[in-house]
Order: structure tokens, then sequence, then C-alpha cells
DNA sequence: CAAATGTGTATATCTGATATATACACTATA
DNA sequence: TATAGTGTATATATCAGATATACACATTTG
């Protein structure tokens, strides 16, 4: 489990934990089953209060991707890679949606934002 | 000066009339020299505090689009349209990048992502 | 099987950003 | 020069993010 948050983010750091979680079941990095590293080991690594690191796995066990047990741990639960999809896509669609309408705001054509999104895409 | 605010949205207050000010000088209908509404006009018919029509009158000086003097009012300043157009060109950019890096987690096709944008762009 | 250790959980609290009420200081104008 | 309109400053309220500390349960180990 290799997990990275940054300080200077503006996202809330239980944020980035619990995307990087679903980065890592994507990836296919955490399968159903797995445990995930106890709160308490995971704050400690990344220096941070156990309540963080508890409020991301509540968040993670709310959307059903992992379930927690008192005493014992938490674990992976079964996913559906199609859903994770989803969501991801859906957020890529409201994110050129706003761009979009930055673009327009600037007289930017549709036509540059196409070249940007190569530029973008492939540039990594 | 038509400016409308949103309880709902999680964009703070003082950061959509910024937005629409901008918006409004980069249409035209603002031109330099035009006075805005005062802090307190503005604040009555919005609804909402003096302090925060000044916090955002505060920023839109401190980025050069306006200027305020006591007992006068708040004006319009010179503006250079191509600077706008870049700052939205760079917030579009920085957009596309997280679509971007969402896409790539969700395995979504770069040319999914085009045929996203000319539908969205477009489909206003 | 009881003690110890490791797990998740709950309560009260701190901090920073957003928004506010109220009072102050300056300018124009009637 | 009084008054009404402008921007400004100080102290306060509220909410989300993050925390310290103490609690409850499960597993391991002597």
């Amino acid at each position: 489990m290799d997990i990275v948050i940054s300080n200077s983010s503006n996202e809330p750091i239980y944020e980035q934990i619990v995307s990087q979680v679903k980065e890592q079941i994507m990836s296919g990095n955490l399968k159903e089953g797995d445990a995930l590293p106890s709160m308490r080991a995971l704050a400690q690594a990344l220096r941070i209060s156990v309540i963080t690191t508890k409020r991301a796995y509540e968040e993670l066990e709310r959307d059903g991707f992992i379930e927690s047990f008192t005493g014992r741990g938490s674990f992976v639960k079964a996913q559906n890679k199609e859903l994770l999809r989803e969501e991801y896509l859906r957020q890529a669609e409201e994110l050129i949606s706003t761009a979009c309408e930055k673009a327009k705001l600037g007289g930017v054509d549709v036509s540059e934002l196409h070249e940007l999104l190569d530029i973008i895409y492939g540039g990594e």
C-alpha cells in the first residue's frame, strides 16, 4: 500500500487517501479480501491522526469499496471495476464541462482544447 | 451589473462575485472607468454582508482589475483582454489535465474524451 | 483461559476559511 | 457645513478539516 499525501494540496487529506485506495483497487494492486493497513499503522506512516484515516475509511466503506470490523481490521470488498470506470468517467466529464465554460469565457475555440487534450493526455 | 449568486454552490460567495465581474469585463459589458455598484448596494441586492462584497472587490483590486477609492467608489481599470484570455486558458488547461488523470485511472481512452469535449462544448 | 496487544470507535477540542454585525473614516454634494 | 453616500477596520459567529484522548471489541500468546 503506497499512499502519499501532500499538505500543499487543497484536497483534504482524507480525500487523498480515498482517491489513492480507489486507484489501487482499479489497478489491481488491491484485490477482494485484501487487508488494508490498520488505521493506526497508516496514520503513523503518514504522520497524521487516526481520526483522519478513520474518516477516509468511513467514506470508502460508505461507498461500498471496503469493510471494517472492530478489532479485526479493514478489508477490500468485491469490486466491480466497471463501476469505478464509470465514476472516473463522470469526474472527467464534469471537469471537461467546467473547462469548456472557462474556455468560452476566454474566447478559446474548441479546436484549441482538442490540441491541449492531446498534448496533456499524451505528454505524461 | 447582473450578478447572481448561489448558496448551494460550494464556491465561496466572494469568488462567485469575482468571477462574474471578470466575465462582464471580458464580455465588454464593463469597460475601463465604469463604476461598479457600491459595496453596500451590491451587498443589499444580493442580501449578503458588506464585508463579503468588500472581500470580492479586494481580490479584484489585488489582481489589477478594478480600483477602489474611499468615499468615491470602485471603478474598472484599463484592461488587457488578452490577459484575461490567458487566465481562462490556463484554468481550462488545468481542468483538462485533471480530467486526463481521472480518465487514465478509469482506463478511458483519449478518443472518448475528444467525443465528450465536442458534445459538451457544442451542446450548450 | 486470562493478560496483552492490536484493531476499530466515540467525544470533546483546535484551527483556518467563509461570512457577518457594528462602528469608523473619507468624499461629494445639497 | 451638515448630510448622505462611499470604502475601511475590528471583533465575532459558523462550519469543515484535522486532532488528542479515552473507550470497546477481537485476536494472539503466555
